[in-house]
DNA sequence: AAGGCAGCCTGTAAGC
DNA sequence: TGCTTACAGGCTGCCT
């Protein structure tokens, strides 16, 4: 059983591809049912059978390269998820392997979906996205650069904004600005230089602390098995108090969900 | 140019 | 209790 997630980020991708990897690559697509193209794309039909060499993650895409030239891009967006052996509902589409296992693509709100491009399209579409946060590229003058680009923005829609820092979305945004004590509201040219660099370290440190915990699981997804366990480390987002025992504010920041503590962040 | 925001979609929770 | 409405969320594309 693959790991269920609403909701995925880079943490959560993250694991869904180490899952997904060791259980399907090597092996040799024969069949593919498709019961909703706007999802997954008609053409994967066209291309049959094909070998799955490689799987892996870019900002919160899982890539699956094949051995013909091209890959299947997927976004899982909010309520995707991959299936190995027993789907479920709301399923989408469905490879069936040539040793009778099987992989379906489950999606509920239907916003994500399987792409397949080629290796022109696909290096296109990675060139839309910013750093990985948790490769030796994200330093801390990496960091510097974009916030001096970005001066304008505001600091949280900024860590979002995946073309400029690719793979952190709404939880571990907010998880982050509480670590590094910043205000959510704030601009980026409000932020001190010492909460940048706090605020640097700390997306480094919860990211690569929450794929040791194969991320997490919220919502009512937590009794399968293998279930992320980062959750428990949360301390903004769905809480009512901090960890110091202040009162957790809501508020909405370009659209979002927003939680954040008025005393410990500012 | 770049920031802001509606729209996509549907299950769940809150409101009456 | 049963219906209606609001909300959640990532990302694209349009508008300013």
């Amino acid at each position: 059983m693959l790991n269920v997630y609403k909701m995925p980020e880079l943490p959560e991708v993250e694991t869904i591809v180490r899952q997904l990897s060791n259980r399907i690559v090597g092996k040799v697509v024969r069949d593919v049912n498709i019961s909703d193209s706007k999802v997954v794309d008609l053409g994967i039909k066209e291309i049959i059978p094909f070998k799955i060499n490689k799987v892996y993650r870019r900002a919160k895409s899982i890539v699956m390269e094949l051995d013909n030239g091209n890959s299947l891009l997927t976004h899982l967006r909010m309520t995707g998820h991959f299936h190995y052996n027993n789907s479920e509902n709301f399923e989408v589409g469905r490879f069936n392997f040539e040793d009778g296992s099987f992989l379906t693509h489950n999606s509920i709100r239907k916003f994500g979906g399987i792409r397949l491009l080629n290796s022109n399209e696909l290096r296109k579409e990675f060139s839309k996205l910013g750093v990985e946060p948790l490769s030796k590229d994200f330093t801390l003058e990496k960091f510097n650069s974009i916030l001096l680009r970005k001066n304008k923005s505001n600091i949280k829609t900024l860590l979002l904004d995946q073309s400029q820092i690719a793979g952190i979305g709404n939880i571990y945004s907010q998880e982050v600005l509480y670590f590094a004590g910043i205000d959510p509201r704030k601009k980026v040219s409000e932020v001190s230089g010492i909460h940048i660099k706090k605020l640097h370290s700390e997306i480094i440190r919860v990211l690569d602390l929450a794929v040791k915990n194969k991320g997490s699981t919220v919502d009512n997804y937590t009794n399968i098995d293998g279930a992320g366990s980062y959750q428990d480390h949360l301390v903004v987002y769905n809480k009512f108090q901090c960890p110091k025992a202040h009162k957790i504010q809501k508020i909405n920041i370009g659209g979002r969900g927003t939680s954040y503590c008025p005393t410990c962040q500012r």
